[in-house]
DNA sequence: GTTCGAC
DNA sequence: GTCGAACAACGCGCA
DNA sequence: TGCGCG
């Protein structure tokens, strides 16, 4: 007999459900042996064209054909129910299973997307922190990924994902864990038996998972692994490296209890702080040199007693620059500024986390050079849509002739960060950025405000625009953010900004390696400067 | 993390 | 000498 | 004037 018949390849796995991590193995194996044709529709048959046919009339003739063959023949039948959608999609959703395919029974063959049928997913989708793996001896290698969240700051256990991963990603995944288990531990609420299994790792990486549901203690059902959570950078034309740290300046980096741990017993260590701070020098120090500099401290390690600093401190090496001015009130006050490597990789040693700087140099403090809107999603908010309204400002501010440049805060906001001729004064900057603040907010009120109270923050997002009044700082940029995991504030070409899945991937860890690649989309910044229209 | 004053 | 306490921001907008 | 906020 001839026929035409449409189908899907597959390989599926012990429970007989097909995995598209399999058919990659089977195709790089040249293991032929393991697919399996499921034909689900008819096409020709014996010179009949029956693309006409109705879909109902088409399946009966298939399934008769392909009747003679046996439950292990490579051809098999793919079978349907009529109607009862809703519970077929209910037992596909318990079993994990990818997902339904409706198809309209009286509808004839076409190619392509079409009305007459659908398909809708079962699993849902999640990106999960990978606490652990486990190997196997047979497969040589990984075995499975242990899983967590984090809530309130701890580690919880969600389960294990033992799917989803070709032999090559298993490798690639294997190399990138085994370094992270030094200084690890088990998350909280870890079955006995996993953790005779489970080899720990810093919770520093994570996973896009597809899952089914959950059960009673959060651990999640049917895990399929969809990928790492990874950002790239892209590497700019000019992406020429200014070396500001010299060999020299690294052979003074000292530090007392180079292996304690701050925030929490997997957290990075004092030493981690001060190596990550050497490593993006070149690409920092050029935003805050010569920049009043105020300062995050946490000598203790506990994220509840880090403390702000603006002003000198006694026991400050010498090589940390200050200087003196007024504040508001006009008392005179020492403040802080960076003014070489040295003074740079010197507050290491006093728990520095993070760098604010003012919008403005030391030796021209009345004459700001760049102003800041910070956007602050409220609680609803997603990072994609943040992304999006960032993206609007920026053609905002692009229309009043301005180059705006846009950086991740460290925690769920983005900077927009916009360099100006040092022609205004502090009033001027402030209330120009409060117009432009409130004429957005005023032409899409459901998106932004600029009011502070948190009531009028949800499902929206605060233009926070006074970071440019005098005094005021905002994080600098490459400057790492005192929480879990240490994110860093990170400056990104826009073009990037919109490929990136969640801010956090870029911290303290991750970033080096990357920068190195892709240099600093900020760097010349300056020359960038453009007149900020006042009224 | 450092200093300073009390013991 | 050792130990423990003290110390480490502030300007803006709104109620 | 005080308070919340970053
Ligand atoms: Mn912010
Ligand atoms: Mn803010």
């Amino acid at each position: 007999r001839e026929a035409v018949i449409d189908g899907e390849i597959v390989v599926l796995d012990a429970k007989g459900i097909s995995r598209f991590a399999l058919l990659q193995d089977a195709l790089a194996e040249g293991a032929g042996n393991k697919l399996h044709f499921y034909a689900f529709d008819l096409l020709h048959l014996d010179g009949w064209d029956l693309r006409k046919a109705p879909l109902g009339r088409r399946k009966a003739l298939l399934s008769q054909l392909l009747s003679g063959l046996g439950a292990n023949s490579a051809i098999q039948f793919s079978d349907h129910v009529e109607g009862d959608g809703q519970a077929l999609y209910a037992q596909a959703s318990e079993m994990g299973l990818e997902g339904v395919v409706s198809k309209r029974a009286t509808a004839i063959y076409q190619s392509g997307r079409t009305k007459t049928w659908t398909k809708i997913k079962a699993l849902k989708n999640g990106d999960f922190i990978i606490a652990g793996y486990t190997t196997s001896d047979a497969a040589e290698g990984l075995a499975a990924l242990g899983l967590g969240e984090f809530e309130d700051g701890e580690l919880h256990y969600r389960g294990k994902v033992g799917t989803g991963f070709d032999a090559a990603t298993a490798a690639d995944l294997l190399a990138r864990l085994e370094p992270l288990r030094a200084g690890a531990s088990a998350p909280e609420g870890v079955p006995r038996e996993i953790m005779r299994e489970m080899n720990w790792v810093r919770p520093l990486l994570s996973a896009h998972i597809h899952y089914a549901n959950r059960t009673t203690d959060n651990a999640l059902r049917h895990a399929v692994f969809r990928g790492l959570r990874d950002v790239g950078l892209s590497t700019p034309v000019s992406a020429k490296r200014k070396r500001l740290i010299a060999e020299a300046d690294l052979a003074t980096i000292w530090v007392t209890n180079p292996t304690r741990r701050l925030f929490g017993k997997t957290g990075p260590t004092k030493l981690d702080i001060a190596v990550y701070y050497a490593l993006v020098g070149d690409f920092m120090l050029p935003h805050i040199l010569g920049r009043p500099v105020s300062l995050v401290r946490c000598p203790t390690g506990k994220p509840q007693d880090c403390f702000f600093q603006r002003h000198a401190f006694t026991g400050m090496p010498s090589s940390v620059a200050t200087f003196e001015t007024t504040n508001s009130e006009g008392e005179t006050k020492s403040y802080l500024s960076v003014e070489d490597a040295k003074g740079y990789l010197a507050l290491a040693q006093f728990g520095v986390v993070e760098f604010h700087t003012w919008g403005t140099h030391r030796t021209r403090l009345d004459r700001p050079d760049l102003i800041v809107f910070d956007l602050d999603p409220g609680e609803g908010i997603s990072w994609r849509e943040v992304v999006e309204a960032a993206v609007h400002i920026r053609a905002e501010l692009e229309a009043m002739g301005l180059m705006p440049f846009a950086k991740t805060s460290g925690g769920k906001g983005i900077h927009i960060t916009v360099p100006v001729t040092q022609k205004q004064n502090w009033k001027k900057l402030h209330q120009a950025t409060s117009a432009i603040s409130s004429a957005l907010a005023t032409s899409a009120p459901d998106i932004f405000t600029t009011t502070m109270g948190k009531d009028n923050r949800k499902r929206r997002i605060f233009i926070d625009y006074h970071r440019n009044a005098r005094g005021h700082t905002s994080a600098a940029p490459y400057s790492l953010r005192a929480r879990t995991n240490l994110p860093a504030s990170t400056p990104v070409s826009w073009s990037d900004l919109e490929s990136i899945d969640a801010p956090e991937d870029l911290n303290y860890s991750s970033l080096p390696g990357l920068l190195a690649t892709s240099g600093d989309p900020w760097a010349n910044m300056e020359d960038f400067a453009r007149d900020l229209p006042v009224l």
